[in-house]
DNA sequence: CTGCTTCGTTGAACCGATTCAGCCAACGGT
DNA sequence: ACCGTTGGCTGAATCGGTTCAACGAAGCAG
């Protein structure tokens, strides 16, 4: 049942090293040749056993993605992405999800390392994975998504945070808020500083007072908690931006559960814009993250990385 | 850098095939030995090659999981499910996104057959797809989800449509419901057509009057558009039950567009109760289907059917 | 006709694990 | 003292591809 490159050579009447050409490199075998091992693999409803192919070559071409949330739809278009370029230049995209639990995360790690993946894209839920310096030593290559690398061996891409904290707020001044509720997640989160100094500086430049507010994980739920504290502060906002769209889906089923309209009251900016939001009942503006791009090209730098070798080894 | 397992067993000075036991049957290996390779393997960052194991041992120890729509919150809680099981078995969840393209879905199911994995969780975009009868005839299991068996060769794990379908309609009539407006998806989707089997069923038991609708895709945007219709019919209906969550959201957005109120002037109930419909302005009350369970299940399901061998071959 | 390429093909060696028949030593029973 | 059993270990064969040195035939120049 199961079929092996011999049984298809001895079929068609050449040499096992004839058939694999005709896998590989098609060019390289006569047309008589190619024909009969056509209908030879036709016949016998052959196809190649990658295990045995990635042994012997070396190479595995798959590559890894690795997640905290795949429940969130930013990952879930970045791996739409990664996905669809790996597919595109017959690359494997093993996708894994940790939940933000660091256990699992290195347990995944381990297994990518097994399986022997070629590249790694990840979003690494905290800092100084032994995993990922297991990655290095490797020289796998790998790719942070969304996060700063965390040294030179490491590619990233991600949004410019800084500009995108900036452009919010400016936006919102223009419309001519003066005081603005900044809802933001964890400064230890490398972006959510990005964005923090992004909105503070273009505070100073719009002159524009800001009232900071603080979740410690950047869901629906924790933004819906903080709403009240935004309501029930002494300053009087007209605007709220919340470092992710989760969040301002929470802080608008506040609102509204209190009565608020939006915008008339409050101007509610998000980040990210996850398909979710324009389907929301009253759809928020956003700072656009444009996911499936961001997972399509980290795929395509592994890409690049892995077949144009290292840029330099020392 | 890339270590085999010979060269841990030189280190260690013991048989390569003793390593092999330590790594896959630790207890028929004395406890002195156990120590020395465990060493050399520490000391030579040794981690085996799954394509080399794979290879020889004839298991890839991978389960397929082929969706059509990773951006649905329903199949990422699946996938959720299903990768947590494997992962929790020493399996590997290969997970492959569609788009619902029948090309895509083909294209996946070769890759899949080429990694040899060991079984498949699917929920086909379409009927008959040439891949599934591939592997049928390789006799790997193959588990739809949510979606009924084409043939007898499959399992399929799915919540029971009909009985959704029907208790939803009781839920409204004990309400005080008597005119109902059912919007569901095409009916060539076995699932919509199980619940509008169930929704009739119910709705004569009840003695309530139901209102079809019928939208073409079952996206938010679709049930925005179809709610006009639904403000416009002659017919009072007081209660609206979409065939499914995205759906009623973009019925929400409609309903609240036109300044009525939810629950009061209609009741509006979705199906699947993907986490995001919590999140949403206003809960919406949903049909549960325990998308995580459900993908836990399936793996489990092909898990057990893998190690305990087919349950009949004729 | 000879020597030199080029093209197409051959088949053995190899990748890194697992498997398994076979071996040795220690132990227990008689 | 002898034999059978058992526990632990060995190493060659194997899985299904890829790689590569080598080879025969055809084409061409001198």
């Amino acid at each position: 049942m199961a079929n092996s490159i011999r049984d298809v050579a001895s079929r068609a009447q050449v040499a096992v090293g004839t058939v694999s050409n005709f896998l590989n490199r098609p060019d390289r075998v006569a047309e008589a040749t190619r024909k009969k091992i056509e209908s030879a693999i036709a016949e016998l409803n052959f196809v190649p056993n990658a295990s045995a192919r990635h042994l012997r070559s070396g190479s595995s071409r798959t590559i890894g993605l690795l997640v905290p949330d795949i429940t969130n739809p930013f990952f879930t278009e970045v791996a739409r992405g990664a996905g669809d370029t790996a597919s595109e230049n017959d690359y494997t995209l093993l996708l894994c999800n940790s939940d933000e639990d660091p256990k699992k995360e290195e347990r995944h790690l381990k297994v990518l390392i097994e399986q022997r993946i070629c590249g790694l894209l990840i979003t690494p839920s905290f800092e100084g994975l032994a995993g990922v310096a297991e990655l290095n030593r490797r020289n796998i290559p790998t790719t942070f998504i969304d996060r700063k690398a965390e040294s030179l061996e490491q590619s990233s891409v991600s949004m410019d945070d800084f500009y995108g904290g900036k452009s919010a707020v400016k936006y919102l001044a223009s419309l001519g808020h003066t005081s603005i509720a900044w809802v933001n997640g964890p400064l230890s989160i490398a972006q959510c500083a990005s964005r923090e100094d992004g909105v503070m500086d273009s505070a100073k430049e719009q002159n524009v007072k800001i009232n900071k507010f603080q979740v410690n994980q950047m869901r629906s739920q924790n933004g819906y908690e903080v709403a009240k504290n935004i309501l029930e502060s002494s300053s009087h906002v007209t605007a709220i931006f919340c470092a992710n769209d989760l969040v301002a889906l929470g802080v608008l089923r506040a609102l509204l559960e209190n009565g608020k309209k939006i915008p008339t009251d409050y101007a509610l900016i998000g980040y990210d814009d996850i398909g979710f939001s324009a389907s929301a009942s009253i759809p928020l503006t956003s700072i656009a993250q444009p996911a499936y791009k961001l997972g399509a090209l980290a795929a395509q730098m592994i890409i690049n990385e892995v077949e144009n070798g290292k840029k330099f080894k020392h």
